[in-house]
DNA sequence: GTCTGTGAAGGAGTTCACAGCT
DNA sequence: AGCTGTGAACTCCTTCACAGAC
């Protein structure tokens, strides 16, 4: 998952939702909306566990602890489901969402169906290129960075994603936090640090394809060939300490930006 | 976190690296990166742990399944565990990946810094609209679907990114299955079925969204105001089985994609 | 004294398996 | 008979806290 979590530490006595449930919710309603969209009225557990990509013990587990909307023998209601979790994740209202660096990647999110089709409306692009100014992308006019605190304030919103390259993402986020957004999605890979009560999810594209290559490089390592490469097995059991490294250390700068600023 | 897990149970017996921490060496890698660029000769398991986002303590233990490569009293050599986990990760090899789908999010891929400095290189950008073959994007010129089979195998691809419209993504996904590639980042919002053996990671924009406004919901509901609005306390606790859904039903087209084909 | 490495405890998430409702 | 709802077992992950190496 492309994911960095970052969430108050669940300890709180709520007898909330698990985390990982809320993470799985999205994807109830997305398989929901399509058989909404065929006008199924009602699923099994198990039906709609393989299209949403889970087991089924998994999904009856996780509504109930939305409070159990089924019906024993049955199976569920797929119109009253779509609204319980949409109501659930807050989606049946409206969300106010600005986008900071409108690079490619910023682009491609303001195209994105998927947005407007659940609660989300992209209420500004801002970026800091002043001859970005006044261009529209999807339609929708960018506006310098200058404008940042009002178009939040002047909009209320709450909700800011940063597609900016890495080295600008910390100051933007300083700004969408002072101008009072609470809920950041960051597509820059690095750290960001925010007060308490702020929440930052982040997408790191480069991360996701680490994880791959992990696997990937375990699965040819596995069956083909009895020789073993010198990485395979345990590790080079002696802690070398002051060891040298072995490797090129790999000089050059990073460059290490999520889509680009406009050059 | 933005990703959709999908791997083997994690029942083989192998003493091998748990998953959550697989998914946290390219954080520490990262960290490491910029502070071998600085010259930064030792890190401590604190400072690491806070420029990668972690605690200590998850931090060490994480290494310690690498092997404990530290050194007591004294902390990491920087530059070693940059070898150690670039090598634990697969990256002193190099990866070639292909890229389906070059909308914006497909071209923000094909930009993107943060592969080429890993072990990661764009060997070819595919498309199925044939007015984009040729065309450079990010310096490499994009190729018709036709060829995908002949990409892959001339160029040994083991890893495919999917960034194209929801509607194209299991047929596509199906092509680079056959075509022999093994690993996929998916970025269509779609749970793709696959074949044992292939590994899926998912990156959905949409859920990562999903999840703040659920927090964020939360949060407007907790101090300001007594007036907890209907939806914030338990549900209505009665199983309505053959309830109507209360709100209209979110018709129209659901325009799920991520990013655009071209028009 | 400092900081790593790691057993042990604790907590979160998943799966099992079956009771209970329709 | 069929399918949900859920305690209980189990697995995975995190955190604690301190022994051990420098």
């Amino acid at each position: 998952m492309a994911t960095g979590r970052n969430h108050r530490p669940a300890t709180s006595r709520s007898r909330g939702i698990p985390e990982a449930t809320v993470a799985r919710l999205p994807l109830y309603l997305r398989a929901l909306t399509a058989l909404s969209e065929r006008s199924v009225p009602t699923v099994s557990s198990e039906e709609l566990a393989s299209a949403a990509g889970v087991n089924s013990a998994k999904l009856r587990k996780d509504f109930s602890y939305l409070g159990s909307y089924g019906t024993r023998g049955v199976g569920y209601d797929v119109e009253y489901l779509v609204y319980q979790i949409s109501r659930e994740l807050g989606l049946t209202q409206d969300w106010p969402v600005v986008i900071v660096g409108i690079g490619n990647l910023g682009a491609a999110l303001a195209n994105y169906g998927g947005f407007a089709s659940r609660g989300f409306r992209v209420a500004a692009l801002i970026d800091a290129d002043p001859s970005l100014a006044g261009k529209p992308v999807a339609g929708i006019p960018v506006q310098h960075t200058d404008e940042l605190e009002k178009i939040i304030s002047d909009n209320g919103v709450s909700i800011g994603v940063i597609a900016t390259p890495a080295g600008a993402a910390q100051q933007v986020c300083d700004r969408l936090v002072a101008a009072g957004i609470t809920s950041i999605l960051n597509f820059a890979p690095t750290v960001l640090s925010v007060p308490e009560g702020v929440d930052v999810r982040k997408v790191d594209l480069s991360i996701e394809l680490q994880i791959l290559a992990f696997h990937e490089q375990r699965k040819a390592g596995e069956e083909p060939t009895g020789a073993a490469s010198e990485a395979d097995t345990a590790p080079p059991a002696a802690p070398p300490a002051v060891a040298v490294a072995k490797r090129p250390p790999e000089s050059g700068s990073d460059g290490d930006l999520p889509a680009v600023m406009p050059a």
